[in-house]
DNA sequence: TATTATGCTTCGGTTTCCGAATTAAAATAC
DNA sequence: GTATTTTAATTCGGAAACCGAAGCATAATA
């Protein structure tokens, strides 16, 4: 079997994948918040006041599905909307106070598991797997992801 | 700061991670299969013959998920059910041809993008980024381990 | 002023997940 | 050898994530 290093590779990341969602998945019973909707609000959080679309344009979300995730952080009392002054086309997101209690008291969930374990590896093994952790997001390069036509089936990508 | 790292690996880890998920989403809509069922039709493949419950244990499902993904595949007609004869109360699922054929167009977002990426790096560097994320896998995915036995390394999974 | 572009929501649709309840078929207990 | 329990799968109901298309204001421009 040729490229059986990247075979290994292939299985190694899938088991990543599997593990990140399934993580996702507990977090969001044991905080109500869902990996999405966790994701919008640190988005939201990060960028301290912010629109529906700038949101969708960096997690590449479509704006229809930012508008129905915020409908449930401002349901569940975590973000609010308030319409702009300056242009009456925006809407502002602004996460709550009840919304940064969720963010502080549940850290995303890599954080969550991975921490604790990542940071008792000595020292030289956090700096290998960044390393290769960096090398394969170049590889896979999020962005040019649709530029890239070294893809003949017409190319492919994926989820988690 | 012993954080940095952590933090660094953390952002490595994310953008890998919507990269895939961006890719499955685009798989979806060019091969008419969605990750979901993608997984399930390509554990089925790797089984040659093998039951729902056996592919939801694997793959960390719901039986009634599996149930449900099934459903979609049979009805594209890229797998069957089939009642076993030696065990009445078991369903067999195959990948039939039209199923076979669309694995082959479909490699995941995976082989896609990372192949052809990952194949021309030097082999020492791709030793080195298979090692960081079997390690990683290890991490994320010692779910009731304690911190102990992942100090020792080796053992490359194969239950999978 | 008329037209076009932008920002967001609403609507309708598909898919993923799951838990609980259900049916049928083993397996075991008595 | 029936009775009970366990196991395999399905069905049902429900939450949520997505999306595209259509609609509605509000800029921006021609």
């Amino acid at each position: 079997m040729e490229g059986s290093i990247t075979n290994a590779a292939l299985r190694a990341i899938r088991r990543i994948l599997r593990a990140a969602d399934q993580g996702g998945r507990k977090l969001a019973t044991e905080t109500g918040l869902t990996p999405s909707q966790l994701l919008v609000l640190q988005e939201i959080e990060r960028r301290g006041e912010t629109t529906p679309s700038a949101v969708a344009a960096t997690l590449q979300f479509g704006q229809a599905t930012v508008t129905n995730i915020v409908d449930r952080l401002v349901a569940s009392n975590f973000a609010t909307r308030q319409r702009s002054e300056r242009d009456k086309r925006q809407i502002l997101l602004r996460v709550t106070e009840a919304g940064r209690a969720v963010l502080d008291a549940a850290p995303d969930l890599l954080q969550a598991v991975f921490r604790g374990r990542f940071e008792v590896l000595p020292l030289w093994e956090q700096a290998m797997i960044l390393a290769g952790l960096e090398r394969l997001g170049q590889i896979l390069g999020a962005d040019e992801i649709d530029a890239a036509p070294l893809i003949d089936t017409g190319a492919i990508d994926r989820s988690l």
